[in-house]
DNA sequence: TTTGCATTTGCAAATGATTTGCAAATTCGG
DNA sequence: CCGAATTTGCAAATCATTTGCAAATGCAAA
């Protein structure tokens, strides 16, 4: 993991990544946010380091469908489980994992009942998420 | 359905999109396809008409995995339902379409413990089909 | 068929997100 | 503290997509 010089500029984007781990970020929320509690991030650092977390799998890079512009997550190396299905909301871009007991129902069942087999890897299942709901 | 005036450049558009149904075409395609049977169409045109068939429903807009870029699915509106997942064979391209009793479990079970509203209209779970894993 | 008006087209320029080249600044092991 | 390797910041370059505007076209009514 964490490869690299250790710097306060990368310091400062994995601190809100992780802050908002439940979320999908883009870059404009990345700069204004470090930008606003006086952390000022040079928005090539924010592109080339999301880049490289992206690449050693320490963050998720997706496109939001309504613009056109990528949205990026932090995730839990942890907790992480490649068998799960994300869900997508098409407003803010965040990403839900569907990793529950329920991932393996709907597995089981188009196995069964379809004979599909599920690549979870790159299928997104789009709608809208909570907050935006709200 | 097709609204609008009736132009040379709309049918080529709509042609191309037609004979392409099985799968997604970006802008770029589009261009070179007409212009290598020697009917030119301005990527403006190109565009807004993909709009417009995109808000008529005509066509299935989404964003590309890999890239950045848009890309187009016609869409045939007498077989269309909103209410169904789609499953489609990454090695045929086949798509099976979940619409049993189980789709309204998973849709429930989104909505309840994560707070999530499915779209099924473009959503597209990835797999291998029966015949494929045979 | 001609006329009038709304729609559509094409071009070039604008936009907005992302990338790149390069020199200066920073990191960190020795 | 030194030096090599990495990272940064800036400005300019890309790339897909959008927009403004005048010219061209479609179509329905006369």
């Amino acid at each position: 993991m964490g490869s690299g010089y250790n710097t306060a500029g990368r310091n400062r984007i994995l601190g809100f990544l992780r802050e908002n781990k439940s979320r999908a970020v883009n870059v404009g929320e990345i700069l204004e946010a470090l930008k606003a509690r006086g952390n000022d991030v040079n928005i090539t650092t924010v592109y080339r380091y999301l880049e490289k977390l992206s690449a050693e799998g320490q963050v998720m890079k997706y496109v939001a469908r309504d613009g056109m512009r990528a949205v990026y997550q932090y995730v839990d190396l942890d907790h992480h489980c490649t068998e799960h299905l994300h869900l997508q909301c098409v407003k803010c871009g965040a990403i839900i994992h569907l990793d529950c007991h329920f991932m393996e129902e709907l597995s089981e069942h188009v196995l069964m009942d379809h004979g599909f087999e599920i690549q979870c890897a790159n299928s997104i299942i789009y709608g809208v998420c909570a907050d935006c709901r709200a």
